[in-house]
DNA sequence: TGAGCGAATTCGACG
DNA sequence: AATTCGCTCA
């Protein structure tokens, strides 16, 4: 065979896992060893020799790892060639359930419950269940983490013995039906209905299994059993199914990863032919050793180094700041300097424990006119964002979930009272003033319902704003916030004009269910060249020239909340994760005072610092002297 | 009905 | 500290 194009630049090992022609291939490797690279040049590698790239489905967990993979193959691939799946494994999901649903019950049109969705709904159950007073929280956790287990609510019902298990039982229940009622799933059915699905209907997973001949999965420490058993269905009798993962690397026990998936990979699946990476290709050796000698502090885990293979680098610096602020300014200090010297932003990535940790940061590029940008899930959890998105919902398909969360928004008379009887079709008994004003709201989104269906989406979302009256209620108030949520309603507008030459009103089904999978708003538009701030989980698969991690004080990171649900060394493997993103340099800072829930508490450096190696790193400054120290 | 106020909660990561 | 919740009262 001749040498493929997408052979060059790997190592031995890589090529033959490009190479691999048939069966099952299980690649392991430490970070930076090249798995992604891999796995992405043997996808070009498959469609180069002819395999057509509907055949091929590459999954993983997150949005920004999916995108990545995307990216990498894309590029590889000449101009033009139809790309292959590469998505994350519930955007995967919601494609099969809309096509094959109904024979378990789920309707083409069925709703995602987000986080909101799901706690109203969760509050609703509490509520027919005649426990108010019980928080949703604790509810969902647990609904959640069965479900992410692969007990439907069913066996859980049965099999729950304890006090506290029969009350989570009965509000699943409740909880299931509120679902029914709004022909919804959450994020967990969306697993979990695909794989009721391929075990139930054999027609179903027999056309699926011929749908895709190759199956690739990115992460795969980082998956549950219901993912793998996912994975285990669709694959037809030819077997070709890649994984990649790293032990060390395994960050989501919380959302019930099991390790046992890839350590188990082989007897899962007899014959697999097995590679594993040694070589770190990513970071220096400076960075190399020290992420070496934070990982190998963990027990539970098997012995594996990382081999440097490029040069030793800068030191890794270090700085401790009076208090958050002083570290904020620390890091958008540097950042300045790094741009200062012909570092492109793109290249510079300030990651956190937390979300709550992104405001200080933002506040202090800010201030410094820095380009940066919030990488997460967020955008789409914002209030006014939401608010217009139940706009659009409920015109298209009025229901309860929406209808109460724009009733309000803006305020037009409609209280719970005549709520109540509107959603009841009680409107009869209202006063005329109320009925007036029901009937106002009504023809408001047969308007919207209309424009939806004739207009492009950007003009329908601008009708909307209108016809609803919350460009008003934002242009009325004037303060700095309104401003601001003003701004990201223009966002999404600006987001949505995407989706302008779908036919009406599938735009709008598309934005509905970007939104609903939590996809990442930077994503959707053109690359821009800013500086990125993160969580560390959501900077996992990607890598940077320049890192900040920040917060490394004991209860930030690692984190304090510990339960009995997730594995103690997860945090040491997060910290692994973060400091493994860095190519060139990685700065790690703490701050010797934080704000918690607006009180200053004293702070202790984390630690993980103390397992590092002094030799491998040097102080950037103490307080606010920070000193310019980078090569 | 909804403005206005005090109380409660937030700060666990993702889809 | 800042935001959201939820209750009271006009
Ligand atoms: N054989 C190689 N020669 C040179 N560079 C390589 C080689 N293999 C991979 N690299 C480079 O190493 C870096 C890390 O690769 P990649 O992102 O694929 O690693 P990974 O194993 O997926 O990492 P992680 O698990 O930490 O996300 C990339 O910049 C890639 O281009």
């Amino acid at each position: 065979m001749q040498e493929s194009k997408y052979l060059k630049g790997l190592n031995q090992a890589q090529k033959e896992a490009v190479q691999h022609e048939n069966g099952p291939l299980l690649i392991v490797a430490g970070a930076g060893a090249g798995k992604t690279k891999t796995i992405t040049h043997r996808i070009a590698h498959l469609i180069g020799s002819g395999i057509p790239p509907s055949k091929i489905l590459a999954v993983t967990f997150t949005n920004k790892a999916a995108n990545e993979m995307r990216e990498r193959v894309r590029h590889l691939l000449p101009a033009g060639t139809r790309m292959p799946e590469v998505s994350t494994f519930h955007s995967t999901c919601v494609r099969i359930l809309r096509e094959f649903g109904r024979s378990v019950g789920v309707i083409e049109r069925f709703t995602i419950f987000n986080r909101d969705d799901q706690t109203r709904a969760v509050k609703r159950a509490l509520k027919n269940a005649g426990m108010e007073d019980e928080n949703p929280r604790y509810f969902i956790a647990a609904i959640s983490r069965e479900k992410g287990s692969g007990v439907s609510h069913t066996t859980y019902a049965r099999e729950a013995r304890a006090l506290r298990a029969h009350d989570v039982a009965v509000v699943w229940q409740c909880y299931e039906e509120e679902l029914v009622k709004a022909s919804a799933l959450d994020f967990d059915d969306l697993l979990l209905k695909t794989l009721e699905l391929l075990e139930h209907s054999e027609r179903t997973r027999g056309l699926l299994q011929n749908r895709w001949s190759h199956l690739v999965i990115d992460e795969y420490q980082d998956t549950n059993v219901v993912q793998y058993k996912i994975a285990r269905l669709l694959l037809d009798s030819g077997r070709n199914i890649c994984v990649v993962g790293d032990l060390d690397q395994c960050i989501y026990t919380w959302r019930q990863a099991r390790l046992e998936n890839l350590l188990g990979f082989e007897r899962s699946f007899p014959g697999t032919k097995v590679v594993t990476l040694k070589e770190n290709y990513r970071s220096t050796g400076t960075i190399t050793a020290a992420a070496n000698g934070i990982i190998e502090k963990n027990k539970n885990r098997i012995p594996k180094q990382l081999l440097a293979t490029r040069e030793v680098g800068e030191p890794i610096y270090l700085f401790e700041a009076r208090d958050e602020l002083d570290e904020a300014w620390f890091v958008a200090e540097k950042v300045q300097e790094l741009i200062k010297r012909a570092t492109p932003p793109r290249e510079i990535a300030v990651l956190y424990r937390d979300n709550f940790q992104s405001r200080v940061l933002e506040e202090a590029f800010l201030s410094l006119q820095i380009p940066y940008r919030v990488v997460g899930t967020r955008f789409f959890e914002r209030k006014e964002v939401k608010d217009v998105l139940s706009y659009v919902r409920a015109s298209l398909n009025p229901n309860i979930s929406d209808m109460e969360r724009i009733i309000a928004t803006p305020p037009r008379g409609i209280g719970q009272a005549t709520f109540a009887k509107m959603v009841a079709n009680k409107e009869r008994e209202l006063s005329p003033a109320a009925r007036a004003k029901v009937m106002a709201f009504r023809t408001s989104l047969e308007r919207m319902k209309k424009a939806l269906e004739t207009l492009p989406l950007s003009e329908v979302l601008r009708f909307i704003l209108e016809e609803s009256g919350l460009e008003r209620m934002y242009k009325e108030k004037k303060d700095r916030e309104e401003a601001e949520h003003f701004e990201n309603v223009q966002e999404l507008v600006n987001l949505s004009v995407r989706y302008d030459s779908a036919m009406p009103p599938s735009g709008a089904h598309s934005l509905l269910e970007e939104a609903a999978l939590q996809s990442d708003q930077d994503e959707m538009r053109d690359d821009e060249n800013r500086v990125s701030l993160m969580t560390v989980h959501a900077s996992k698969g990607l890598e940077f020239e320049n890192v900040f991690v920040t917060g490394l004080e004991q209860g930030l990171f690692p984190s304090r909340r510990l339960d009995e649900h997730t594995d103690p060394e997860e945090e040491r493997r997060l910290f692994y994760v973060a400091m493994t993103r860095a190519k060139e340099r990685l700065f790690l800072s703490f701050a010797r005072a934080r704000l918690r829930y607006g009180a200053r508490e004293p702070a202790v450096p984390s630690e993980f610092l103390g397992d590092i190696d002094e030799r491998l790193t040097a102080w950037a400054g103490v307080g606010e002297a920070a000193e310019s120290v980078i090569e």
